[in-house]
DNA sequence: CTGTTAGCGCGTTCAA
DNA sequence: TTGAACGCGCTAACAG
């Protein structure tokens, strides 16, 4: 029953080859034969079924994109990035969530390739030799959003994650903190978060340098954890791995009957809305989530269209920003 | 060079149908035969193609999903309750935001139309004629997700917000509270607020429930209305339209000097993370975001396999949470 | 239980 | 500048 491309050449009287030229704009249509098309396509209110086009043409002008979780704030803010930019450019995108488990990570790509994308946009903690070869496999452009390869073969957008743990350190450093502690998820979990762990180790020095570990990053758990942790350590500087265990850390403060900033100083990676809403509010080391998406899908249409790329491997801004927690 | 029906067929020596019926269960098929259709598939690493199944079979297990923004805390965590009930039945997403802006509302279904989607689950803020329309011309099974239909023609998931709304304010009176304000988006805007704010309204005594209007219902927006509201007006009682709103409620209260809930008792609709990331933490209407999506969906899947439903208009349960702002 | 044969709706040669 | 014909990879009758 739907309107056809045949329903419209009819109509207008032409041959669906034509219909398909004024479609795709493939070729150059006499003027008057392509109004008549135009007329037609108006007056069934025709619409190109894209399943035949992704079949015949093979591509579907569809993105897969692959998070661990999109209930993320700092995750759903990148999605965002990606699916304005992909409607930009007229693609839609496929979203699937992979709970940050390494065998649906790989699987997904496998469903993606049936899915027929155009392209992949993706988003992990921790980038090992199995994705790499589930890409490979796959044989579909992918890029990285906010995930490392260490070894740089798969374009990707990125900040300068150790660089940014320098700068978080450096900054409370020069603010007089000498015992500095970093709140962050267990070594391994995390490549992003372990290199600024790095970067901030590297500038204090050693033996005022304390590494705290949230199994989960989330506020409830992390809380007692600081509490316990802030009751044994005597630290005057905290940086958090995440707005919401920078939030953790405060209230953990606090509730040790110390103040922030005046008796210990803390500051967070992100930049969520969160780190505006409470108080005091945040000082963070602010990164460009939408951008992360954003650029992404952006690199991504530069690799589908064979468009000249600057680099297969960006590298965005990040920026303190001060507010009241230091 | 991708490996199709064909050669699985040739490598396993029998026909296209068979691989066919194997990969779908459509038909019995012997055991051994079966067996070396499957090593053949294997062998191969044979993935079927979704496209061409979707265009042979006119269904392509893919549900449209249109949101105002997936970047809002509530969306992310509503689309996340929608696909993972789209994972476990085998359906994938595709995801579009439309800003809440009517024009794009009504031409994203036009475009899921073209993408053949077999469904749709849809959130918007307000459900006027124009979008009943497009869904009846695209000839796609919806589901309004935290969404209402006025004359309840559209399947739909919701609580009962004039019920909330009322439940806010009994809460509340019970409480000693005497003079409640409702802070939430101008008229008009969100259908479900609306709803609320009356049935707060038809609790509360005439002349002591003040409605308080946010153009945005963003934090930092709404801070300083009620600040000067506050100063203007003696209440005791808030209700907030979000947690964002009731944040702000909060600080609004403290920053003119009064106590948060010795003075101003506060409770806000929603319940996500940031409800118990804050201090007080927030008394809330807990609102079943997750399984918003999550219902949504799974009564989409019904209709699409025209399963028996108990109802098309399913009215979930919410519940007061009694937190430190109360 | 299995194979043959049409399409599904469209892009894309190749001729005209 | 236009049309006829083929094929994309698969499902779904229809035979056998």
């Amino acid at each position: 029953m739907p309107v056809t491309i045949y329903d419209v050449a009819r109509e207008a009287k032409v041959s669906m080859a034509t219909v398909s030229r004024v479609l795709n704009g493939t070729a150059v249509v006499r003027e008057d034969t392509k109004q008549r098309v135009l007329e037609a396509i108006a007056k069934l209110g025709y619409r190109p079924n894209a399943v035949a086009r992704g079949l015949a043409s093979k591509k579907t002008r569809t993105i897969g994109v692959i998070v661990p979780d999109v209930s993320a704030a700092f995750v759903a803010e990148v999605v965002r990035g990606i699916e304005d930019i992909a409607t930009m450019y007229d693609y839609h995108i496929i979203l699937t969530n992979s709970d940050a488990q390494l065998q649906r990570e790989v699987d997904l790509v496998g469903t993606m390739w049936e899915k027929q994308v155009d392209g992949i946009v993706y988003m992990t903690h921790r980038l090992v030799k199995e994705h790499v070869d589930a890409f490979e496999q796959a044989q579909i452009p992918v890029v990285l959003c906010a995930t490392e390869d260490p070894e740089r073969r798969i374009p990707s957008v990125n900040i300068d994650n150790r660089r940014a743990g320098k700068d978080a350190a450096a900054y409370l450093l020069e603010r007089g903190c000498q015992r500095i502690a970093y709140v962050t998820t267990p070594k391994g979990v995390s490549v992003l978060s372990d290199r600024r762990g790095a970067g901030l180790a590297s500038v204090v020095p050693k033996g005022q340098f304390f590494r705290v570990e949230v199994a989960s990053g989330r506020y409830e758990h992390a809380l007692p954890i600081l509490k316990t942790f802030l009751t044994d350590h005597n630290v005057d500087g905290i940086v958090a791995a995440s707005d919401e265990l920078g939030l953790a850390s405060i209230h953990a403060v606090q509730d040790c009957g110390k103040r922030v900033p005046e008796d210990v100083k803390v500051m967070a990676f992100d930049n969520t809305r969160l780190a505006t809403m409470v108080r005091p509010e945040m000082t963070v080391i602010a990164q460009p989530m939408y951008d992360f998406g954003a650029v992404s899908m952006r690199l991504l249409t530069k690799l589908l269209h064979d468009e000249p790329v600057e680099s297969y491997n960006v590298i965005l801004q990040h920026i303190v920003v001060e507010r009241q927690s230091t």
